[in-house]
DNA sequence: GAAGGGTTCTGGATCGATACAGAAGGAGGG
DNA sequence: CCCTCCTTCTGTATCGATCCAGAACCCTTC
């Protein structure tokens, strides 16, 4: 037996040529049915195993996979029940398209590596998930001159770009307006990505405008702009930046809004994942949440529900598939390649007004 | 700006030839300085992104990324935190050796779009995660000549096949004596994968053999083991089978024995996900964990401290960097291909003595 | 000054398939 | 009986890179 049998082995086996056995493949109604047999026959007995994907791919200039772009460990990225529905939705389009998804961790140390790992992808297109707009990974995903998707709006859009997003910040301002309805003053917001430093802890800003990555401005831009309207002004939120997306991280900030001598009545989170931390911080202090102190979160993950969570909800599958379908059939009309989805705020019993302290 | 610029592009506007700027990119050591960098500015300035990938794999032989089967629906592989972890491992691998991972999603339904998917994966090997033995997905990996690393022992061993496991019905059977000792006679068994059916509710089974998925099958011939010797046969076990491997599920499922009139002293989850959901479900009636009922999982994922479960310990991430190793860099030792990993009965508060009823 | 040893660069062969134009053969129509 | 059309199969060019043997050149060294 020859160490690796090829479309050629088949062929001379069979006695046709290599074009004959490559359409027994790609191609079996441009055979006889009798032919075609015979040439599967020897490919079983050779243990031809079909077509080399990695030299149908180069023949046929595609490639019959998606790259996902994701920032921070690959742990965090699936650690999101919000990612994970997003993804599903991606991989469904994907699946329509006989495609496979190529997950390319880009890591935020090694920015070098990163900008290697999307050189070196072989894929299609590629799908970028919450990857801050300065990582060089991003641009590198440009100059490959392949279709690039972003699952945010960006801060400021090119017309040929790309995306499938909400509108971050009228989705938060909802959240802010219904906290301040409420009769909510004293606020904290616990968020990632509110300074460069991976740090749980307390931070203080000049303004939203002084957070780089979009998603994390836009929300707290909402939240002030729901906020204003009751007299609540930026310096009088109080920040909590969180090292990671990750509920036990979400715990660990609130407790730094928490244990002060003068406590938030509402703590606003960025995800619900941060959210759900909050809560369990809450209820470790004995508090209640939406009585004693109320709890938003963002997102609508399946657990938001079973929390009681007030958040806001945005399709998170329905984004997946909205993205993989312009990576793998892009729409003629430049418009349709830019998507905004609706959002909703759910009331749940996590926020409650202000009790008469 | 001619359509596509390739080594060749580069190579003419520099007046070089193919091969140097080849190893301008690949080999940096082959070339002086300055001419290297007089290929690199001409290829910003062609927007020339690179060595194409795909040729670049069809002639080094190398795809640098390795395939990940999964069964079940994106969403169910992402949910369980034990999949995580395992991938996570892999990822943690994969990055050493500069690879990515390539998604391959197996549906049960379609398993003729599952072997095709895998005949179409341009990968350097595969890891095979929870696919069925008897899935036509498992041998398509085998045909393409490539490395497979299985993330279970199988049930029949071949010297040349590799995987990473632990011993399952050993790992189990300590469940089964530690329930047994604590006096538990009444004993249910929540698990998916009893029956090749996916539906929610309880089966009845002449035995363990059965159980036609592997680690199913060696798990609760473990359990059995492990509870015979206090007397409890096969068939004094409460069988319910879990149409998914979800908390929700595990909490229906327990629900077809809690709300029996002769309700089990004690729930012998096979992953803690679906203890979890046992737990729920207890706690939804208003009984106690480890004294009303004693309840186990099987993972030690995260949740499980923080729930109190009592479960068994195996190193998911170390699994998955193993797997790993052996897809990129398999040892020449064949029986260093064959892994068994360590297991540790935890016992926390899920578990407790039968109560004197 | 010839031999030996580096360094730097070149050319052709090759990886394993697919696309496409065209050849061979048989069927049907006028 | 010739011409056209269709089906079935072939051969060559091509996808975009890397490998490898060797050419050209400069430097030592005896």
């Amino acid at each position: 037996m020859s160490p690796k049998p090829t479309l050629q082995t088949v062929a001379d086996a069979v006695g046709v040529s290599r074009s004959t056995v490559s359409n027994a493949y790609s191609r079996p109604d441009q055979l006889s049915p009798e032919l075609r047999r015979r040439i599967h026959d020897a490919a079983r007995q050779l243990g031809y195993p079909g077509p080399d994907p990695t030299a149908r791919s180069l023949r046929r200039g595609r490639v019959g996979s998606i790259g996902v772009l994701f920032t921070s460990a690959l742990s965090y990225a699936f650690t999101d029940p919000y990612a994970v529905q997003f993804l599903r939705g991606v991989a469904e389009t994907a699946e329509r398209y006989a495609s496979n998804l190529l997950l390319v961790p880009i890591s935020e140390a090694d920015e070098e590596a990163a900008v290697r790992a999307v050189h070196n992808a072989s894929v299609d297109g590629f799908c970028v998930y919450c990857v801050p707009a300065w990582h060089g990974a991003l641009a590198a995903t440009r100059s490959r001159g392949l279709p690039v998707v972003a699952a945010e709006r960006p801060a400021e859009v090119t017309p040929d770009a790309m995306y499938v997003g909400i509108d971050e910040s009228a989705a938060a301002r909802a959240v802010g307006e219904h906290v301040a309805r409420l009769g909510h003053r004293r606020i904290a917001v616990v968020s990632d990505f509110l300074v460069a430093e991976r740090r749980t802890g307390p931070v203080a800003l000049d303004g939203p405008t002084a957070i780089r990555y979009d998603v994390t401005r836009e929300r707290l831009r909402g939240f002030l702009a729901g906020l204003s309207g009751a007299g609540v002004g930026w310096s009088d939120l109080l920040l909590v930046n969180a090292s990671a997306n990750s509920r036990t991280e979400g715990a660990y900030a609130a407790a730094y809004a928490l244990d002060r001598s003068d406590p938030p009545t509402a703590v606003l989170a960025v995800t619900d994942l941060l959210a759900l931390g909050v809560l369990d911080a809450v209820t470790a202090r004995g508090l209640r949440p939406g009585r004693d102190v109320s709890v938003t979160g963002f997102d609508d993950i399946p657990e938001a529900a079973a929390a009681a969570l007030t958040t806001v909800r945005q399709p998170a599958v329905e984004k997946g598939r909205i993205a993989g379908g312009l990576l793998l059939d892009p729409p003629d009309d430049g418009s349709a390649r830019q998507v905004l989805l609706p959002t909703e705020l759910v009331r749940r019993a996590s926020t409650g007004p202000v009790e008469g302290n």
